[in-house]
DNA sequence: CAGTGGTCTAGACCACAAA
DNA sequence: TTGTGGTCTAGACCACTGA
């Protein structure tokens, strides 16, 4: 018959639906404007509202769109570049304009990854300092800073001039030891209840993790777990001799 | 009255259930297993398939499990760590051992964002270089290397000995020239249909992008975009003085 | 072929934010 | 109170794999 065949591969809907919407977005949409609700949406494209949260939730996952409860749906503005590690073999804290110490507990409770890379057995107290950071007036990370208390013996829990101040300590503590190196991993996580209230965020939302170790004195001082937000956040690695490149 | 007060915040189904799996998975099964289909664990827990779909989605997403359709869903082996940047200041397709040129076409059609890096103008020609990575014998990513036209003038179109053989033509060619500087961002995305047959995922697979600026002669002379399967891949960033840290 | 995961529907109710 | 996105259901059919 001379009738098109259909090419094979039917195209999801919501895979087409997605396309369609990111097209629209950029061409008759502005940054922070709010998009028809998913209802009406849904029927504007003949489809189910399941079908069309498909699309909406792959948008958000490439920090298109950005959905909040009881508010809405609007067009997300570009993803914010956050340097991570710009400057070579520094301890954290030292420097860190945008990370803001929380606070500070001592725990024998260390996740399994954690203290394999760390090295402590199941008992030895660790120091366990939060940290979170701000850039451009928004949340975008939490960090769990695990330094084992035999390495800054000078930090003991006797005195509390709050919980703030313990976190300081431990860190100003870190920086008299000399820092020999630093290697850090990437990976796609989901974020935990705790992270996600504190990013502004549901529980599950993707987050992109990044764990930092760092040696001294030949052996792992500290281990410190940086959850990024996924959606608004581009981590950015720079040298420290090509610093100046990051403006272009 | 004495009965206990349902104590706020209604945890998700889905969410409860990730976590019960989650457990599971790490008491009862082994890498490799396969697990009940979604049909039969959706009514062992009582819930629909769509809300046990929800929790596999997350658990999938964090690297736990696998799912092929046709096949079933099995428990996935530990994230493999796959060094990005092990030495300083290198060209692509200098001792990349498990990057592999796939083929390289002349093009002007370059996305906006990277031709913003390359600050090249519309209409430019630029070389396209498309490579595959495999690690322990599976993709686990691919890359498209942008190389304007004028930066490796040896590279004429007119002799074509093999997609394969043009691409490593362009990539010796740079390495004549003296490397500056180099950065990289990471961001999420999603695979776009000709990365997702790569990689052996579905279309819009979360993927870790990996975009490098190469810097030479004051000028950026190259970018590449670098897409790694989120799921099984763990992106690590050595120090050159600290590669030795790696194997601990 | 049978069995798997992937897509899709048309509803319902809930949690939350803003008026 | 109203309207939004978030969760959940009970089905249906499709695309793919492997026997």
């Amino acid at each position: 018959m001379g009738t098109r065949q259909l090419e094979k591969v039917p195209e999801p809907k919501y895979w087409h639906l997605k396309t369609v919407l990111s097209e629209a977005l950029d061409s008759e949409f502005a940054v922070g404007e709010i998009l028809p609700n998913e209802r009406d949406l849904a029927a504007r494209f003949g489809v189910a509202r399941a079908t069309l949260r498909q699309a909406l939730e792959q948008l958000e996952l490439e920090g298109r769109l950005q959905r909040r409860r009881g508010v809405g749906t609007t067009v997300a503005p570009p993803r914010v570049g956050v340097p991570v590690g710009p400057a070579r073999h520094t301890w954290p804290g030292v420097a860190d304009d945008d990370w803001q110490p929380v606070d500070a507990v001592e725990t024998d409770n260390v996740p399994a990854a954690v203290a394999n890379l760390l090295e402590t057995a199941p008992g030895d107290r660790v120091h366990l300092v939060r940290r979170s950071r701000v850039t451009h007036g928004q949340p975008v990370a939490t960090e769990l800073l695990y330094v084992p208390a035999s390495v800054v013996p000078g930090c003991t829990a006797a005195v509390s001039p709050g919980a703030q101040a313990r976190a300081r300590t431990v860190l100003r503590e870190l920086q008299t030891l000399e820092l020999e190196g630093r290697d850090r991993t990437v990976e796609l996580g989901s974020a935990r209840a705790e992270d996600a209230k504190q990013l502004d965020r549901l529980p599950g939302a993707p987050v992109l993790v990044v764990t930092t170790r760092y040696v001294s004195a030949g052996r792992t001082t500290a281990v410190a777990v940086a959850t990024y937000r996924a959606d608004t956040c581009r981590l950015t690695f720079g040298e420290s001799d090509s610093v100046s490149l990051l403006a272009g």
